[in-house]
DNA sequence: GATGAATGAGCATTCATTCAT
DNA sequence: AATGAATGAATGCTCATTCAT
């Protein structure tokens, strides 16, 4: 028998992964059951919904974007630890390419599910405080420049990646995401 | 305008007022129809298939975010007309705020719909191109550092553009949009 | 091509025979579309839900009811009218058996259907109004015992009418409906 | 009583007061287990289907409508005790309402259950039985007419009582049922 | 140009019932 | 006695698309 603890983040995990392929709009909860291999009605069992689902495939992906980062040094300084942020961009693009479509899906669909959206404005704002405090310390340490306003420094960086993302999806070949990425790191940088 | 063509617009119209409203995944073509007055069946002359129509949104999109920009006096400095792009989105938003989300609904659609995805490169091409030419100019100028690299930076200002729009629709009321921008305009600047 | 302009009656007829032949409670739009021999959404363009299609069955129903009788001699007493009252109630089991089915089904669904039971209402003050005329009559011409209420007598008489077929219904063999009904007739009677 | 019985007990008694509720359509297994605060698949350890359920339900609802009478004076005439009936009957309505709800249900249910009619049927003939027991004593005694069939009489009362309980149900307000019911008993009387 | 009628394939959800434990 | 997990067969309803007129 399969564990049955486990049948609910089977359901997610399976979830997940059809939002990464194809896409919110496309997902059908057929699928999600025929994917984790159980019938229809026993993913009803556990989700009376399926936007209850995909509530529960908001905190997995919040977990994951919390979670997954590539190493860091310890004792690194704040100018490589911000760095590091965007090697954490790269690393999971490579380790779970399925996360930043995901996040792309849901972002679009909290303007119209309020359950997304105050799960989605709870992972954004522990990103950009996360950023925040690295900024801070970068500007204590003399790593970054004196006049920076953490809290604002770190909006253009989050925005940045974000953005970036985005570009990216529609051009890959020819955006220049890291590059952009270390001179928007390198403009922080005290004069 | 012939009778054809002022009904092929009505409905693109529509569309993009639907997809403003709800999203294109509850576009549903009954509903664009209705707004518009017609039959169903009508709407099908026109547009063989719902894909094609949402492909002529784009169009319509793109059309107006090249079109609709603030007024910019004549003779700007490079700098100026750089901070007059972020002028422009705040003006979008005010005068045309279905603009930004039919953006980004487009911007997921193009992952998985290649017609969407070919005229969204070319709009992203030319609004890079557009902002690189500005911050060239810039450079040359002595408004901006002289070691940008103008592509880069073009990269980094259109990214941060649309990764805050997407913040700024999650939590409206924290997200400091504009303080962002006036920062990385000025992190451009000469030492 | 079949009379579209009866498909709306067709659809009514056939959820009509079904409600008879195995009740609401079993009633299945796939069914009712079948025997029609058309596709489950034709059915959805005529009736936007199952509910709007019942009702029309209760007005058909209705109207079955008020035009559905035994063909009485012009100049006919009121005894012998009222007689015809319960003729035409056998009259109705003979050629149009469903309809006593129908209407019991409709009594029971009008406690959770309001607009179901708005209709029912005014089928049964129809009947009953048209019963009081009939013994105003009498009572007039000397059929009737001359200190009968006609509203309360025809409330009598109805009432035996239903309650009659119900039991009917349960012990077909061995319930005497119509030497019950020749009794009631007769205690109207003058002493 | 064995816990085993007491189970049975409390699972018919919490499907009858649903089924008084919201109708014998409307009932589902899965409310009733949770009405007696147990597993939907203990239910089934008690009740092998939901049809022996239900006829569990009528026998308990027979019971019922066999003991629940208003309190009738030892050695009452006939034609009090006839008039009892009614007042039993509005007895009931005020101390178990669901009664009559449930009766109705099943009377139309029997219909397409014959493990329900059958028992409607020997409930439906006690019921019959024992007015034409009072209605006998009272032609003897002299309370009622001399050349009444106290079986087609019988008859005659409890269809009317059937049959006015309906139309209560569907007009409440304006159907005078009890001066129906007086009007019937004051015409079986002598002349 | 325009439409009323029609449909196939699908969709989330429901529900009585089963079964291993 | 009792239950958690599972399911098959439906169920009302949807929607882009088609086609004869």
């Amino acid at each position: 028998m399969p564990p049955t603890d486990g049948r609910r983040r089977e359901l997610v995990l399976a979830a997940y992964q059809l939002i990464a392929e194809s896409g919110l709009e496309e997902l059908r909860t057929r699928d999600i059951a025929a994917k984790v291999g159980i019938n229809i009605s026993t993913l009803h069992y556990y989700f009376e919904t399926k936007e209850d689902l995909i509530a529960a495939v908001v905190d997995h992906m919040t977990e994951l974007f919390r979670t997954l980062r590539a190493p860091l040094a310890p004792g690194a300084s704040a100018l490589e630890e911000l760095r590091h942020s965007f090697v954490t961009q790269m690393y999971r693009r490579r380790v779970e390419p399925s996360l930043e479509l995901v996040v792309q899906e849901m972002m679009l669909r909290a303007r119209r599910d309020e359950k997304v959206r105050a799960r989605l404005e709870l992972m954004l704002l522990g990103w950009n405080g996360y950023v925040e405090s690295v900024i801070a310390r970068g500007v204590r340490d003399g790593d970054f420049a004196r006049d920076l306003d953490p809290k604002i420094a770190a909006a253009v960086v989050t925005s940045y990646s974000m953005g970036s993302n985005l570009q990216h999806g529609v051009r890959p070949a020819s955006f220049p995401q890291e590059a952009g990425y270390e001179r928007l790191v390198s403009l922080l940088r005290p004069k």
